[in-house]
DNA sequence: TTGATTTTTGCAAACGTTTGCGGTAAATTT
DNA sequence: AAATTTACCGCAAACGTTTGCAAAAATCAA
């Protein structure tokens, strides 16, 4: 079946295209008779207009890119979640790839990306990508491009992400007011800056705020490491009366172990980790966890978005605060 | 920065954008030498084709349309990882759109599908969704749909999804394998066809094939109240041996409750649920499940679109079959 | 009535591609 | 040497919009 286009509705109504765009969008210039005689056809057909004659017109497309390392994650899930709220809102809709942490697709991402001609896109970092240029590409076709969460460290992106030494803070206060004497905190991959950047601030704090506490750190790699880090260590005569999880990953493990050996939670250990809420309120007792959420953070990299569409170039680094939710597990 | 168009090529080299627009596409028409020159320009510029204007002039975006009922969800996820994989291979892209289980959200969503041109799109009716005049109109715009999941009654439409009377079979089998006297079984919201379906054929299968083992059959909404349900039923005299969970969500109220009164799995009760498997094996013991992978979904519906697409219409309803993934909980 | 405004409409170009068709020059055949 | 084929290449229209500008129609002032 055939679409209705401008052209048909002019034909049939006996006026030029332009009058029926400008009808159809309310324009000062046509009388209120023409206007209500196409919109009138317009409804009665079905019109629509085609997206891409208008892009290719006016070089915009209404389309925010997004890349994630994965889909399935809870808590890429809750920033697409908010993002994609807020571009409906503001009439856009999202295009979401996932880079899968590889950085070959993540380039690929990009460049579907520009030849959709998208209005922006929202990025979060493979692990691993040290190359930027092509996200200079991006800017260079004035494509601006918000970071999230995995961020750059070079200050002229535009970049928002979770306070992730303020998360680890808080989770050692937390420690602390518990009384712990020997804690067991697992990181993740090394390599990461997000892992280095909470062990230090988790470690600095601890070291100046309770020297007497003896902690011992460990960075794991998947969520079966965590299991065996925390068997291993836990079994040893040295007992730990408290353990830090820095994911949910890292706390699956974890709780995979205790449940395996009946540990009791939290008198024999205390358990606190950073999460978006999810996996800490699968167990029982619920386990506390400070939380870095991703919706606060999309609807913040969404705010960064329009201020750059509208006002040109922002270039500032902004961080959503974390808070502690109390469970049941300290 | 000016966008690099076959126009600006065209002229830099002296030949006609026609020329240039099939060296770039390796028409046999073009001489090597030229197209090597092309391809030489086009690679030091750049260029990347204007997806828009292809799509004004060849209709057709490349673009499929993704219609899921919340992407926070770890079927979805798997589901839309599936699509979105083979998409890349085949040259589309995705564009996701979460209706969040809204009518409304829906229309809107297919809304800016139509507008967008997709080749096709994936949709996943929303609960409650009674009305399909919508999809009819995609049809009608030679816009070809598969429904998956959650998908309409009625034979005109294509259709892929899990094989739901399977599932609940084959989890009935391993509780008689089991040599279960008394069975809990837990299913959703009793006014969804595939709580109907799963709970019907249980029950059949367990009356015809276990006639002595006593079950008893509970619908709950929530991961709460299936925990509350479990709470009430365990405490009272009679106990149960075995317990199923229809979903995921279920399975989680039912654990929560079974670490709160820190019964023994497998060795007083079995746990068997219906599952694409992250959440069963988040606990010690892992949990025995009935897999049912969006993922495999996914790659059907994907196949399902691809002969749609190429061959005219399929109208067929297709079933991805169910398997057993055996934990430590049975 | 006539000229000057104001209101309403239409023309035509442009956005960046693709593609059928026609054209020229070189290579091949007779 | 003429005729035919082959290898390359360009012209121009079309896809569905938007928009500056000109033109026509209606209204007004004198």
């Amino acid at each position: 079946m055939m679409n209705t286009t401008l052209k048909l509705l002019a034909q049939q109504l006996q006026l030029s295209i332009s009058t029926v765009s400008r009808a159809l969008k309310d324009h000062p210039d046509i009388s209120t008779a023409t206007k209500e005689k196409v919109h009138a056809l317009a409804n009665s057909l079905d019109y629509e207009p085609n997206a891409y004659a208008i892009q290719l017109r006016t070089q915009s497309s209404k389309i925010f890119g997004v890349i994630v390392p994965a889909i399935a994650n809870l808590f890429y899930d809750s920033f697409i979640a908010a993002i994609e709220e807020e571009s409906r809102k503001n009439g856009y809709a999202l295009m979401i790839l996932q880079s899968s942490n590889n950085t070959e697709n993540e380039l690929n991402n990009l460049k579907i990306f520009r030849q959709t001609r998208v209005s922006g896109v929202f990025a979060c970092l493979s692990a691993h990508t040290q190359n930027l240029e092509v996200y200079e590409k991006m800017s260079d076709r004035d494509i601006p491009v918000v970071f999230f969460d995995i961020v750059p460290k070079d200050n002229k992106y535009t970049k928002v992400r979770m306070a992730d030494e303020r998360c680890a803070i808080i989770a050692a206060e937390k420690i602390i007011e518990r009384g712990a004497k020997h804690v067991l905190a697992i990181f993740g991959d090394p390599a990461l800056s997000i892992s280095q950047k909470r062990k230090q601030a988790f470690q600095q704090f601890m070291e100046k705020y309770a020297p007497k506490t003896h902690c011992t750190y460990v960075n794991t790699h998947s969520s079966a490491e965590a299991e065996t880090a925390f068997d291993k260590h836990f079994s040893k005569t040295q007992k730990f009366d408290t353990v830090f999880a820095m994911t949910d990953e890292i706390l699956i493990g974890v709780m995979k172990s205790i449940q395996a050996h009946n540990i009791k939670v939290p008198k024999e250990i205390g358990v606190i980790s950073i999460s978006n809420g999810f996996i800490p309120n699968l167990y029982h007792p619920t386990i506390s966890y400070v939380e870095t959420s991703g919706f606060e953070l999309g609807k913040l990299a969404f705010v960064q978005m329009l201020a750059n569409i509208k006002g040109g170039k922002t270039l500032t680094e902004l961080t959503v605060d974390a808070r502690f939710v109390e469970g049941k597990s300290m």
